[in-house]
Order: C-alpha cells, then sequence, then structure tokens
DNA sequence: TTGTCCAATATCGAATTAGGATTGATTGAT
DNA sequence: ATCAATCAATCCTAATTCGATATTGGACAA
C-alpha cells in the first residue's frame, strides 16, 4: 500500500466521482480507477460501491476514509516536526552548568532564548564541571557551561563564552577590607575558603600554582561545594575566597567584596560534542556569548 | 512523499545500518540510500547523520522515527477496521422497531446478535412503521421492523420475521372474557381501543377491513399510540383491543386474553435499503428469522 | 432509440524504482 | 605504516510501476 493510493482514495470519496477526482489530483480517470482497485485488493474488501452510474461509500470505506484523512494529516505534523526540530525552532535543549554561572549569564541567556523559540524546551541544571564533561559525554546533556581549562579532547567542542575578574570575599571588618584593592600576595597565610578540587580541578590548579607563583603558601581551611556555602562560610569569617566577579552580587551581610589583583581572570565556556550539529546547540551558545558582559 | 520511503526509514533508523536495513527489506543497499535521500530532500532536512563509518539519527530523525512509526502502526489498524466493517464484525447497526416487537423477537435477536459479534454497535429505537420507513429512506436507520402492509417500494427490501396471531385484550369480568375463543364478528358494537391509523396505516386498513367484511361496524373509542397505553386502558374497561398474540405477556391486572378467530395474523417484517449490501444487515436480519416462534 | 455520461479495460509510453559494479573513505588488524 | 575489510554513495542499466490515450460497455435521459 502506498501514500499515493490514499490520496487518491480520499480524492475520490469527497468528490464521490471518478472522473472530478482525477482532474483533482491532476492525472486522468484510468490509472485512478486502477489505484483505486489495488488499494481495494490489498484490503480485501471494497471501499467505494460503484454503480455505473454512481459512487458511494461502503461502510468499510467510511471508516477507512476517516483514518486516511487522518494519517495524512499526521503525515503533514510529521513533517513540520521534522522540519521545526531540524531548525532548531522545536525539540529539547538540555543545558547544564556550573553554580556560578547562575548569577552570571544563565538567566539572560536561557529567558531570551526560550522567548525567541518557543516550540524549545530547555532543560537546565546545575552540575560540577566534571560532572558536566561527563554528562555530556555520555549523551545526556547538549550543553555545558563549565568554567576552564579543562582537558583537550577531540570529541568535544569548546566556546568561551564569558570572561570576569576574580574577586576577593572578605568577611566584614577583615584588614584586608580596608583595602581598595587586594593584591594576590596578600593572601600569604590567609585562611581561604574554596571549592573542592575535584569539582573543577583545572580552574583550582590554575588558581593555586597563581598563588604559588607569587610566592604565597595557599592555606585552605575549608572546602565547600556550592557557591552560596562559600559566601555563607567567609560571612561567617572562616576566612577569605577568591570568586568570580558576578559573585558579588550575592550581597550578604556580613560580606564585602574587593578586586584581587593578580589573580587570573575566571572563564566561563561552553562546551558542546563536536559531532553535535544540533541548530539548537549553536544557537544557545551564540545566544549564551552574545550576553557576554566581559566581567567587572 | 511515499509509504515506501518511511518503511525504508523505520527500518534503517531500526538497524542504523544500510545494508543490514536493505537486507531486512529485501532490498539492495543503493535503491535503499536513494529513497532516504529522497525522503530527506523532500523534508528538507536530514534525518540521518551517516559519517562514512557510522548512522546515526538526527534529533529530527528521531522524531520523525516516532511519527512514522506511529503512522504505519495506524495504517494497519485502519486497514484492520476497514476489514472487521466489511465481514460484519465492527461497525454501528442501527435498528428500528415497533413498540409491540420489543415484546416478541427483539430483545433477544439484540442480545444474541451482540454476543456474535462484540464489536458491532447495535443501536436500537421504537419508532411506528411510517416513522421506520421514512428514517430508512433516509439513510439514518439500517434495519427496520414494522407490521405490514407496507406500500411497495422498489428502494426497499421486505423479509417476513415473524407471524403470529391477533388475539384480543378483554377487561376482566367483560362478557366476552367468558369465552375460550372470540369469533371476529364478536367485536360488533364493542367499544375498541385501536393504535392511530397513521402508526401503521396498512395494518390498520387490514384489520378495519376484515372487520367491515364479517358484517362489524367497528366502533372505536379510544385511539392510544404506545401498547401499554392500549392494555392499561383495556385494564382500565374502556374496551376491547386486538393485539398481536405476543401482547399476551403484558399480564396485566384487569385485563384477560383470548384467541380472536378470524382476525388477519399480524406479520413483522425487517425493511431494509435494497441498495444495501451490508455484512450486517443482512446477518441482523437473518437472526431475527432464526428466532421465530411462528405465532401462538 | 439515440445521445450522453461514467467507470472499466487495453495498450503503449514515461517515470520511477531496483540491481550490479564500482568508488571513496574510514577503521581495525597485521 | 600498510593492507584488508567495511560501508555508504555513485553510476549505469534493467525491470517494474505508473500514467495517458483510445476504447468499451452499461446506465440514464431526451
Amino acid at each position: 500500500m502506498e501514500l499515493r493510493q490514499l490520496r487518491y482514495f480520499v480524492a475520490v470519496a469527497e468528490e464521490l466521482h471518478f472522473r472530478r477526482a482525477a482532474a483533482r489530483l491532476h492525472i486522468s480517470q484510468p490509472p485512478l480507477s486502477q489505484q483505486i482497485r489495488a488499494l481495494e485488493e490489498e484490503l480485501g474488501c471494497t471501499l467505494l460501491a460503484r454503480t455505473r452510474r454512481r459512487v458511494e461509500l461502503t461502510p468499510a470505506g467510511a471508516a477507512f476514509l476517516r483514518d486516511a484523512r487522518a494519517m495524512l494529516a499526521e503525515l503533514d505534523v510529521a513533517a513540520s516536526t521534522a522540519r521545526a526540530i531540524d531548525a532548531g525552532q522545536a525539540g529539547v535543549l538540555r543545558v547544564n552548568f556550573v553554580g556560578s554561572a547562575l548569577l552570571s549569564i544563565v538567566p539572560g541567556t536561557v529567558q531570551r532564548f526560550r522567548r525567541a523559540r518557543p516550540g524549545v524546551e530547555v532543560e537546565v541544571r546545575e552540575r560540577s564541571t566534571v560532572e558536566q564533561l561527563r554528562a555530556l559525554g555520555s549523551g545526556v546533556v547538549d550543553v555545558a557551561l563549565v568554567r576552564p581549562p579543562i582537558e583537550p579532547d577531540p570529541a568535544l567542542r569548546t566556546e568561551m563564552v564569558m570572561r570576569e575578574r576574580t574577586i576577593a570575599a572578605i568577611p566584614e571588618g577583615h584588614p584586608l577590607a580596608r583595602l581598595r584593592r587586594v593584591p594576590l600576595r596578600r593572601l600569604a597565610g590567609e585562611p581561604l575558603v574554596l571549592f573542592p578540587r575535584l569539582q573543577a580541578p583545572g580552574y583550582h590548579d590554575l588558581l593555586i600554582g597563581r598563588l604559588a607563583a607569587t610566592g604565597v603558601t595557599p592555606h585552605v581551611v575549608q572546602y565547600a561545594p556550592e557557591m552560596l556555602t562559600i559566601i555563607g562560610l567567609v560571612a561567617a569569617g572562616i576566612g577569605v575566597s577568591p570568586v568570580p566577579a558576578s559573585v558579588a552580587a550575592l550581597a550578604l551581610p556580613g560580606v564585602e567584596y574587593r578586586p584581587l589583583s593578580g589573580a587570573p581572570d575566571t572563564e566561563l565556556v561552553a562546551v558542546t560534542r563536536a559531532e553535535d550539529e544540533s541548530a539548537l546547540v549553536s544557537a544557545f551558545v551564540a545566544e549564551a556569548r552574545l550576553e557576554n558582559p566581559a566581567g567587572s
């Protein structure tokens, strides 16, 4: 059975006239009769009761007409859906991000992306850098927003999305808070609050390395996995913490922020699968780049 | 677009391998590639991401696979439905009947027909003989169970389904109730309760004519459209009524039934559209004939 | 009876589809 | 690093299917 036969049958059933139906289909009448006949033979029952003078639907034909119409309509929908997904106007996009990105580009990017593509379902979730890369590789995530550096991987595509200064979160009344800007080496001996190394090993080692290069022996007194926890610990006077500039938006009482001169900028990169040609993915990454406030 | 392309696409999407899919479809690999390519061109987007070594579904392809599978399944269902309707194992049968038939063959016939064909929806409704014939002609009813005689009509097919004696419904204590059987001419001068002529003109005139032939001047004191009303009026002593024998099942207090010798038998005929070749219709009529208790 | 209309049939030509051989490219094994 | 194997695409030819023209046979109306 072929769709042609369904289309022909629908035309005849609607016109109840082979010649008019043939004209509507832009074919001649004989092949129309043949195709209808073939369809009926394959089904094993007559769909059209044709006397020499009149064409009528049999009960089976009436039911099949309803079903054939529905199938043809669904075919159109299916084709439109496929095209929409291909064009990035429909489908599902799964985005993961590090917690600190929630304070910078994630809300605006997602909001504008959703507005621009109402047919697209955007699933967002926070994960650590390493978990994101694993999820990306296994295919359960489409876009990962992580802190570089990360290990080069030919299966992954990386694009810088945001760069911002690293600042220091300092307990209120702490001696460093009296400075307008804190030189990196002044962190020497200071108790530090930091995210666990495994959460973002690359950035962790970069930061520690830079500290060591200025002669500072890092003295981490507390590891905390969440940015809000880190700031909370700082507010409690546990120690000082180098954080991305956008974290200053967390204006908790008991915490002050100062530029941390000499510290490496923190970047946020979008990582995607190299083989993933999805229009959604590239569109989302492009949207994220647009929002770049270029650090503080 | 053709169903062939959908079938081919589903095979490739399931195998993720052109050669294996081609083997499953019993064709060679080149035409498979061609048809997939044609499908993609018509849709305007790629469904399968094929490197030289691996075949994968694109997001659009995954969505289209789901839809294509659904459509192919629906096609099978539609074909089965059409066949079932054609075989009389599915569909809708609309049966109308005169009220008195509800006391004889209708319940058993409908019950056995439903049991034999669980997929068929049987709609039953009571109507007068003339209303039934009108409904039959306009196509809103498939089978009419009426009391003959009816006007011959080449567009209608008539089949006798049941024949039963006409009996007399008599008020309790009425002089006629002392007889074992009531000769028709004894209805002379008796007040009669009868159905309205318009409800079944043929049978009405036949009955009145037979009464007149025996020298009786019919004396109808009350017309009642429903059989239960007629019997109720008899029970109330309003008059005597000639009724089909099966009405004796209505054993209301105050009513007695006696054979009415000389009265014409009442028949019940199934009327269908002559052009209606539906398997359901003929099966139902055949079922009704089987139940024939051949009168009392 | 004749003319008209309609679907079916027959036959031929055109388009589509399938098959075989081959290519180009990639991967895995030696 | 080389070679063999694998796989989809491409080219070309053959077979099948599909469509068009002409015609037939039947039904209805004038």
